[in-house]
DNA sequence: TAGATTGTTAATCGATTAACAATC
DNA sequence: TAGATTGTTAATCGATTAACAATC
């Protein structure tokens, strides 16, 4: 298992494996740098750099294996012991985020949601078991959660941030419009949905040229 | 109005918006970047250059005034004459995002929905009509609107977007699992929630010195 | 072999950081 | 005035792009 990538790198990489989720669907056994950099987004350059970084070669007549390939980059991006998510905040967000992975990646499972809502509490939803918030601690430990995800009203996210790293979680990612103050050895992610409205309607006033780019990574 | 700015500082100027919006309900009156630095998760440098780029200046005893920041940047990533949104698919996702921007941005308002389903066609969800796919090219026309904001499913996100470029919009935030084309000249942004998850798990194992940086722009 | 693609190195580009005179 | 902050310029850093020999 290679070093750690740019957090570029890995951004992409995880597109890369949703087309090449794809191609193996469609029953492609091979594809070149050029094919992924057209379906990507990214350029063949980029592609080639980031395959070499999860440490798979491609050969000239061929291209790449897609079958190998996303063996390679599933070993890179996954944990081999496979890691367990959370979620807090089972609200509209909170609910189309357990509908959406539910069932999707046997190596990042959210198998526990935590809310206040005694209705919701107790119940299952899309296949993920609710729990009440005072049970954060216990339910982390003992299902060895490593990730966070907050999906609660700004003004709750920084205390469910500390509860969840009290509890031992090494990576948040949070849909609160709120800026997280969280350890440095915890990773952060902020999905800023107002940022994004934002820039892509400047950016549709201004009438750039933005034709993809994807997200691409940062 | 000052000339374009570069993605990452348009996506800064919305953190720094929004923390801004907090100071004013806080009665704040003045800030120095070194201020806006620590709370945004950017540096004092960056806060002052991008400042600079939406014209306005600070004095060195008093730093920012709060209101005045809060209206100049408000000119410069606002359309002075408002712009009109559109929202596809009103699955969980979707309301969450209409919930979400409801009377928040008087420039900026999500005017329109569109689903298949007959049950939410006619209702106002959220404060925002629902109207059939069908009605789009008219809808999005007769209301001026040029943003879209696809949450429908991946397999049918391309097909939304053709339909959105047809009916005139300039700029797409897509949070399908899909690779989008769009012509040049209309901004695409994409919204890849299951990035978001798979960066934060592979740097939760780095154990990666990740405190912030927030998201801040690209 | 001929030819397109690969892995790899050097050049370019842009943003961040550091440094500093000007300012209140 | 003294001192911290501002706007601005130069140096640094990292990623992207371009170029090219090696490969199948």
């Amino acid at each position: 298992m290679p070093t750690a990538a740019s957090e570029k790198t890995v951004g992409r990489l995880t597109i890369y494996r949703r087309l090449l989720d794809e191609l193996v669907s469609a029953g492609t056994e091979n594809v070149y740098s050029h094919e992924l950099a057209t379906m990507s987004g990214c350029t063949a350059a980029q592609v080639r750099r980031d395959l070499m970084a999860v440490g798979y070669s491609g050969t000239p007549t061929r291209g790449y294996n897609v079958r190998d390939l996303l063996d390679s980059i599933g070993k890179f991006l996954d944990d081999p012991a496979g890691q367990q998510v959370a979620l807090v905040g089972v609200g509209n967000l909170g609910r189309a985020i357990l509908a959406y992975f539910a069932g999707r990646r046997p190596k990042l499972r959210i198998v526990a949601a935590f809310d206040n809502d005694p209705y919701k509490v107790g119940r299952v939803i899309h296949g993920c078991r609710c729990y009440g918030t005072g049970e954060m601690p216990d339910v982390i430990r003992e299902q060895a959660i490593s990730v966070g995800i907050i999906t609660v009203p700004a003004t709750a996210a920084q205390t469910v941030a500390d509860q969840l790293v009290r509890a031992g979680i090494r990576g948040i990612l949070n849909f609160a419009p709120a800026t997280l103050r969280v350890p440095p050895n915890v990773s952060l992610e902020h999905n800023d949905i107002t940022m994004y409205l934002e820039k892509v309607s400047y950016f549709a006033r201004q009438g750039n040229r933005r034709e993809k780019k994807e997200r691409q990574g940062d």
